[in-house]
DNA sequence: TGGCCTCTAAACACCC
DNA sequence: TGGGTGTTTAGAGGCC
């Protein structure tokens, strides 16, 4: 696996040097602000979960709902109708851009996006998304207030999102269900919890493979050196469809979001809850990632927060966790320790190793490659359910612009999985669920089961220590989550090592 | 060259 | 009964 940065900068001063470049673009800003702040003496400041960028652009945001996000005067106080002229020309362009990609392909219409061109699935109509099946299906439950979604508004939202779509052949939609069924991210809510909608279920991502899924996501390129830009990289390319940012003011070159981030402007609740806005630069995304570890670490102490899958669809506990507050002063708690152990970890010097390797991020080997070499390795990650949008989960109403026809009736607030799963039991005793009554279980999830089952059966008399372990481990498992593979662990499996029959698509 | 990944198509069963 | 949904199989094409 080749490394994504080989760390001639070390990540303190690439820090400090986004934050240089932050505070001259934007003099006070949110991400200037919050990327300072994990500088600071102040243990507090350096928490991510309440100084996350995220959270600071929340704050300064106040709250900004969909309506004002899209709104006139919005655009105005961005200044971004000044633009609108330059905008306009680069559309031009784009489209000439489409158009000839088109020809050279034959002028048919069903191109992929040209890897040169952002994509803007608004604009570019007549390009197919960059997004495999999996990341659409995926940005559409997401996108929904529970987090479930009948095939049928998963059809819509693609179909809302992706205009191209509208114009497609319908064999996308048996994609889109063939990826559902045979996907293993994405799983069915059992009907007796989730409330019957008719024809069909409700699907969900399994959160075992959700941070899976949001490396596809983040990995998904649409030009060819967006992990260079990812990496702090000078990048010409605009990033699409974000207000305010990389249209008319030239980003620092440090700031500049991935390409394939989720645009807040496009995907306003997406964005939110995936957190992937502009987040993958530097250590941004490694915030993130802490969170997940961190919850995931709490996951495998048999906790759950409140906004994690430790209540069914129906409202009731399946594990018996402490209060939720308790869950999350705990979180908070993890979180801290895995932020300073992975800031002590960069500030070390030691090399940081990356991995780019899809197959290891975001395939069902991936799992199997964590399961082996970091028992406590992150499997579920909706801790930003908790700490980015508020415990209220209040951007579970106002934020959405796609709307399901359906009220799937469930608890709500980020309630994210249905829970026909044990799902918020610790992922070493976690029983894989169903499969359904036809479909056999696949002889390549055989030997995870039996490590879990030798996980299981291991002594768990040195609860403190192992926990301490865990948590140093979780750390360590944030960087695999985060891409970056900490030298303590033992040298990874490749790819080659790991049979896989088809049919485990992301 | 082979394996993997993704997409597409199609057949079929089930359910409303 | 028809249509939507879910599952499964098969194959093509691209990438590594
Ligand atoms: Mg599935």
């Amino acid at each position: 696996m080749a490394p994504i940065r080989d760390v001639d900068e070390s990540d303190a001063s690439m820090r400090q040097r986004l934050v240089n470049s932050l505070s001259q673009s934007f003099p006070g800003s949110a991400l200037s602000k919050a990327l300072a702040c994990m500088d600071s003496d102040d243990e507090d400041l350096k928490d991510p979960l309440s100084s996350s960028c995220f959270a600071e652009m929340r704050l300064e945001k106040g709250e900004l709902d969909d309506d004002e996000l899209t709104s006139l005067s919005w655009l105005q106080e961005t200044d971004l109708l000044k633009s609108l002229s330059v905008e306009e020309e680069e559309i031009k362009e784009e489209q000439k851009e489409n158009e000839e990609f088109s020809k050279l392909n034959g002028g048919l219409l069903a191109q992929s996006h040209p890897p040169h061109v952002p994509y803007n699935p608004q604009k570019h109509i007549n390009s197919k998304p960059p997004y495999s099946f999996s990341c659409l299906i995926f940005m559409a439950v997401e996108d929904s207030p529970q987090k479930r979604l009948p095939v049928k508004d998963i059809y819509n939202w693609i179909l809302s999102h992706f205009p191209y779509f509208q114009n497609a052949p319908t064999g996308w939609k048996n994609s889109v269900r063939h990826n559902l069924s045979l996907n293993k991210c994405f799983k069915k809510v059992d009907k007796e919890k989730g409330q019957s909608i008719g024809k069909g279920s409700l699907w969900c991502i399994d959160p075992d493979y959700r941070p899976n899924l949001l490396q596809a996501l983040r990995k998904t390129p649409y030009h060819p050196y967006h992990q260079l830009q990812m990496m702090s990289a000078p990048s010409t390319q605009n990033f699409t469809g974000l207000p305010g940012f990389g249209i008319n003011r030239p980003l620092p070159l440090t700031a500049r979001p991935a390409p394939n981030t989720i645009s807040p402007h496009l995907f306003p609740f997406l964005s939110k809850r995936l957190g992937l806005t502009g987040s993958t630069v530097s250590g941004f995304s490694i915030d993130r990632e802490i969170q997940d570890v961190a919850h995931t670490l709490v996951s495998m102490k048999g906790l759950s927060s409140k906004h994690s899958s430790g209540h069914s669809s129906d409202g009731s506990d399946y594990s018996s966790p402490p209060s939720p507050t308790d869950a999350a002063a705990l979180l908070k708690q993890q979180c801290r320790k895995a932020s300073a152990n992975y800031l002590r970890k960069i500030n070390s010097g030691k090399p940081i190793i990356c991995t780019i390797n899809p197959s290891e991020d975001h395939t069902y080997s991936a799992s199997t490659l964590l399961m082996e070499d970091c028992p406590s390795s992150p499997t579920n990650s909706s801790i930003d359910d908790e700490y980015d949008f508020g415990p209220g989960g209040d951007d579970s109403d106002n934020s959405a612009d796609y709307h399901s026809d359906y009220d799937y009736g469930s608890d709500g607030e980020g309630d994210e999985v249905d829970g026909d799963s044990p799902v918020h039991v610790p992922k070493i005793t976690k029983i894989p669920a169903r499969p359904s009554k036809s479909t056999p279980t696949r002889p390549a999830a055989t030997p995870i089961k039996t490590r879990k089952r030798k996980q299981q059966s291991s002594s768990r008399s040195d609860d403190d220590e192992d926990e301490q372990k865990k948590i140093a481990e979780g750390a360590d498992a944030l960087m695999n989550l985060a891409g970056i593979f900490v030298q303590r662990q033992e040298p990874r499996q490749t790819r080659s090592c790991t049979k896989r029959r088809r049919g485990n698509e992301i």
